[in-house]
DNA sequence: CTTGACCTTCCCGGCACTGGAAGCCCCATA
DNA sequence: TATGGGGCTTCCAGTGCCGGGAAGGTCAAG
C-alpha cells in the first residue's frame, strides 16, 4: 500500500503520516525499490486509532501515550482512565475560559446599539475596564 | 518611558511590545538618544486596549480592526457589533465541539472500569469506532 | 511517447508568542 | 574607579500541528 491509499483508508492526509512519522509518532515506513513508503493494514489500524484520539482532541504527546497503552497487553485500565480524566479537566477548564468570554461579549454586544452612531460600549469597555472575567 | 515600564503598566511582555510593533500592530516607537523605545501614556493605553480584546480571545488581525474602529470617530458601532458577533459565533461553535468531545469521553471513562486489569473501553473505541460526535 | 497522477525531499508560512544569546547602556555601591 | 546588576538592543530558534508549494523521480494508461 502507497502513503495515498493510507491516506483515504485512515483518513489522515498523506502530509500528516510522513509529519507523524518525522516526529516519531509512528514508525517508519518501510520502503519498496523506488523509495515510495510501504504500509500494511496495520498500520492503518494505528493510524486510524491516531485520528480518532486526535479528534477526541488529545495532543500528539497525549496520542504517543495512548499508542504504548494501546500496544501493551499488560496495561492496567486505569493509565488510560487517569489520561483521560486529565484530558477531560483540561476540557472543561477551556469550556470554562470559554463560556466567561462569551458572557462578557454578549453582555457588551446588547448595550452597544449598532448602528451608524460612533458611541460603543464595546470600545469603551476595552479602552477602559479590566475585562475581568473571573477565573 | 521605556518599554520595561510599559510593561508593567499595560500588562503586555515587553517581548510581546516589540513583537507586536515588528508585525505593524502597534505604530513603531521613537527611540531615545540611546537607541531605547520612548513611550507616551497614550501608548500605553493603546495596549491595554490591546491586551483587554486579546484576553477576550480575539485574534490579533482582529485586534488591528478593533484598533482602527476605536480610532475612527466616526466610525458606526454596527461595524464594532458585528465583528463582535462574529467573535461570539466562533466561541459558540468552540464551546459546541468542546462539549461534544467532552460527552464522548466521560461516556468512554465511565465505562472503563480502569483498575490493574488490561480491558479499555477507551482504547478499544479509539481503536475500532469512528469516535463520532455529531457536528 | 506523452500525459497525468502519484511519490519523494525540502523549505516556508501561519498563529502568537517565548526563550536565549551576544552585546550596549546606565546607575549605585564598595 | 572598578564592578555588579539591571535594563535595553538585535537576531535566531522553537513551540504545536500541520498545509502549500517547488523541484524532481516513477509508473500505468492511451
Amino acid at each position: 500500500m502507497n502513503i495515498g491509499t493510507v491516506a483515504k483508508r485512515s483518513g489522515v492526509p498523506a502530509k500528516t503520516i510522513r509529519y507523524y512519522e518525522s516526529i516519531g509518532l509512528i514508525a517508519s515506513a518501510g520502503r519498496s525499490a523506488n523509495g515510495y513508503r510501504v504500509y500494511t493494514s496495520e498500520e492503518v489500524e494505528t493510524l486510524r486509532f491516531v485520528s480518532h484520539a486526535r479528534s477526541l482532541g488529545f495532543a500528539v504527546k497525549d496520542v504517543a501515550n495512548l499508542l504504548t497503552l494501546w500496544r501493551d497487553r499488560s496495561r492496567a485500565s486505569a493509565d488510560v482512565k487517569a489520561l483521560a480524566r486529565g484530558h477531560i479537566a483540561e476540557i472543561d477548564a477551556k469550556i470554562a475560559e470559554l463560556r466567561n468570554i462569551r458572557e462578557t461579549l454578549v453582555d457588551l454586544v446588547q448595550r452597544c446599539h449598532g448602528d451608524d452612531r460612533p458611541d460603543c460600549p464595546i470600545l469603551d469597555s476595552l479602552a477602559t475596564s479590566s475585562t475581568e472575567h473571573r477565573t
